[in-house]
DNA sequence: TATAAACCATAACTTACGGTTATGGAAACC
DNA sequence: GGTTTCCATAACCGTAAGTTATGGTTTATA
């Protein structure tokens, strides 16, 4: 957009055509005199013609002054709006963030962060998405959403970024209505003779229960498989079986006792959390600002 | 208007984020590589917040200015719509010019400008208000006209402007139809013997007849009144007696012999034509041209 | 796997121009 | 007729926008 002309000039010509007065103009731009003079000399001769008439009295516009002056209104309001509008985006007091993630990182692992952004930053709206990764995952591609909290790892991230947010760890537990707490150390085998809560595939923990019954060598079929998270619990506190639960993600009823641990050889290993973005695109200032919240405390 | 940023960054940034690589840009805006590097640094630092994202390949704009960018395309085609603008006018590629005056002067005198001024700058539209001076001067006033071409002088003319652009010469003239060519000298007395053919009042050239005759001790009534100049040089013609005409306006008539001039003492008294203005308010940029076109013959 | 090429950042230097003060002239105002 | 109000001009100054040179890092190339 091959512009010639030096877009300053303009500021000082809209003062001295609205003050009408070079003068005056110089003061309220807290500039000398000879300078607004100089100014308008330039963007006069740059634009080939005369924009005031100087009388003792003052200046008044040419006709062809006025006419630009229209047009330099709108210059500045612009540029005023724009101004005002980048700033209130990166002081967050305007923007949206949008987040994919499964109802129970939402529940159980978002929630409090977003709690605390909100407090911070009122105006900024946040937008959550629940589904399962794979569709997440579209998502995030499609720009449906700014960045998704899942379990890992994640296959097919090529173009994506992964960045550790939380360490997840898994564990067999059970009600006492189900099976009185004993002091004693389970073997896959003993958890086995039990009926088993747990996931419906797909989903990142159940396939990772699968990865780990099978590195056991063992194949093996749950008795009770439940879409969603949440309800595995609530399988599991009304005593139907032992339930393959993420300790993070049911602080609640391990505290309370509904439910307790067992303890089971070997162990789970230890799974992440993470936030996934899709590389070669920026976050928005919002959504930075609310993941580097995140961040914070994993980094301590 | 405060406006803090500099305006001219806004060109360096539309040139960076639309080629999205600032080697690149700074060839097409014929600067160096780190001018421009370190004009989006203060860009940025101005605004407060991160424009582009560097990466190997170039950069790309944040989500922020991406939203930045919409505004300043708008800002930057505002300034190319404003410099067009007011280069058209100033080029006369564009404009208007109305002009007040009476029907004879715009015919016998302003035509020949108009058809040259026309030739020069086709674009520019002229229209002229054939009205009596009275309601001119207020039509000049009221803004509803740019200048007035008209006989002089003209009273009550403080707030205005007056440029003599030709001198008229006022005569007594008949047709030999009514009376036969001889070389012989009138006085006044005698040609009031005749039948007088003029225009009626209100109106300069008869104003001036007035003063004439009054100023040579006679109170006289003409015997013809008409209200169109047009008309009276057409009654002379016809016929129907001595008529008191401006010879420039009636250069046809003595030329082709259908009038001729009688030798009247004492001689009336040289008139004068003349550009009327506002005082304090300019003339566009096209007027004025045309002005100078006008005051150019008299100049020599 | 060197080698070259592409890009942006930084540093040190130069200069043009946007600012300054000082002054003048010409109306307008008391 | 003195004072004030304006804009224009001249001479000077400092800064910030430009310059060249260089470096580091990634990507493409042979």
């Amino acid at each position: 957009m091959g512009n010639d002309i030096d877009l300053n000039l303009y500021k000082v010509f809209y003062t001295v055509a609205t003050v009408g007065n070079i003068t005056k103009a110089a003061e309220e731009l807290y500039i000398s005199q000879p300078a607004v003079t100089k100014a308008i000399h330039t963007l006069e001769t740059n634009l080939g013609g005369v924009l005031f008439i100087r009388t003792k009295k003052g200046v008044t516009l040419t006709e062809e002054g006025k006419v630009l002056l229209e047009y330099v209104k709108n210059i500045l309001t612009e540029a005023r709006n724009a101004e005002n509008k980048f700033n209130s985006l990166i002081k967050l007091e305007e923007g949206k963030i949008r987040i994919g993630a499964s109802a129970t990182v939402s529940k159980h692992f978002l929630m409090p962060y977003i709690a605390e952004f909100h407090k911070m930053y009122p105006n900024i709206d946040i937008e959550i998405t629940n589904e399962l990764t794979i569709n997440l995952i579209s998502d995030l591609r499609n720009g449906y959403v700014d960045f998704l909290v899942t379990n890992l790892p994640t296959k097919e991230a090529l173009d994506m970024d992964i960045t550790v947010c939380a360490k997840l760890h898994d564990t067999f537990a059970v009600s006492k209505k189900y099976l009185e707490k004993e002091d004693k150390v389970y073997t896959l085998n003993e958890i086995l003779e039990h009926k088993i809560v747990t996931q419906k595939e797909p989903s990142n923990t159940r396939a990772f229960l699968n990865n780990y019954m099978k590195s056991n060598g063992i194949e093996f079929k749950p008795d009770i498989e439940i879409v969603s998270y949440g309800l595995v619990t609530e399988f599991a506190k009304a005593g139907f079986g032992i339930a393959y639960i993420t300790k993070e993600f049911a602080k609640e009823e391990l505290e309370s006792g509904e439910l307790y641990e067992l303890n089971v050889v070997p162990k789970v290993e230890e799974r992440e959390l993470g936030i996934v973005t899709l590389k070669n695109s920026a976050l928005n200032y919002a959504a930075s600002k609310f993941v580097e919240l995140i961040l914070k405390d994993i980094k301590e």
